[in-house]
DNA sequence: GTCTATAGAGTGATAGAC
DNA sequence: GTCTATCACTCTATAGAC
């Protein structure tokens, strides 16, 4: 029964979101079932590792998705700046201007931390890495630019912390424009 | 984790633990009775509300000795730059260098977020007022003083977010030992 | 017939409420 | 400790594409 099966690509998409409002521990089968509109059945068989693989599948679909949007701009032959910038304009529309959370952020402070610290720990390594380089080849001396990258990972994840605590969006883009500033000013 | 709850102070600081290590859809009756060495029967006792109450009340035990121990210092009568400095050491001492992360933080960012919103946006509402205003009572201008505050604010949410992600306390030292410059430079 | 995708009843374990 | 609901998960059955 080849039914309407949407692809794997928007099934991980859905995934992601689920696990993002819910946390892992919350997002149950049934949860999962009703966002993806698919029975336990197609779940086990598309994800015979059952809840810990469709949580690792979405962790690596959004890992795919900033790699391909956020980090590329980073490197060569993109122009440091201009690739910062786009990098910048990435992360404020995937946070949708600090109203959604970070997943992976999240994981790492949650219990289930240790299941996916792996992927964890990869993303915001290369995050940092790609970002020191890009500050590097704008002219920055590496330490300086080890720590700007450093503190500028933190205060992405600080200003989502704050902006979710406080409902209010405002930390995060405040942030975001003094980024554009800073990470611009070799 | 064996331990025991002689008072209600211990009780609940036990409670914060368990929630802080395990979350809150994470930490189960039976872990909590576990670490308090309470029946569900004297956990029911003590919080009739069950443990939405537990959670509430782990909180507001939280709240409190932050309150104590690292807000009143920043208030007068205190010197600002001493208070700083005093809030910065609490700090450290409190997530042990980076090891453990801000219970209220990450509920924050967990879907239990909605039923505790009150208490996490006061927590930080109030930590963001008082070192604010200690900043200006340093001598720097209004704007300048809550932008400030609000960055140190997410730095050291987001070094937790990134020290635990990364397994390294190091980001979180770092930042802190930037904080003690900046904040202290009036 | 075989393979893939589907649905969902049924499993034991464990949740939180009381 | 007892309760019921729900958890993650298994398994059988089946429909359609080849």
């Amino acid at each position: 029964m080849r039914r309407i099966a949407p692809d794997r690509d928007s099934l991980l998409a859905i995934l992601a979101e689920v696990f993002r409002e819910h946390g892992y521990e919350g997002a149950s089968l049934s949860l999962i079932g009703e966002a993806t509109r698919l029975g336990k059945g197609s779940l086990y068989h598309f994800f015979p590792g059952g809840k810990e693989e469709m949580a690792e599948a979405a962790l690596a679909h959004i890992g795919g998705w900033f790699d391909r949007s956020v980090f590329l701009p980073l490197r060569p032959p993109s122009e440091p700046k201009e690739g910062i910038l786009r990098m910048l304009a990435m992360v404020e529309d995937y946070f949708h201007g600090g109203e959604r959370i970070c997943l992976v952020g999240a994981l790492a402070l949650a219990q289930s931390r240790d299941r996916f610290s792996e992927r964890i720990s990869a993303y915001f390594r290369t995050w940092h890495h790609d970002l020191a380089k890009a500050l590097v080849r704008g002219g920055a001396p590496t330490p300086r630019a080890e720590s700007q990258a450093e503190e500028a990972l933190a205060a992405i994840q600080g200003t989502l912390v704050l902006a979710r605590a406080l409902d209010d969006k405002a930390p995060f883009n405040r942030m975001m424009a003094r980024l554009r500033e800073e990470l611009t000013a070799f």
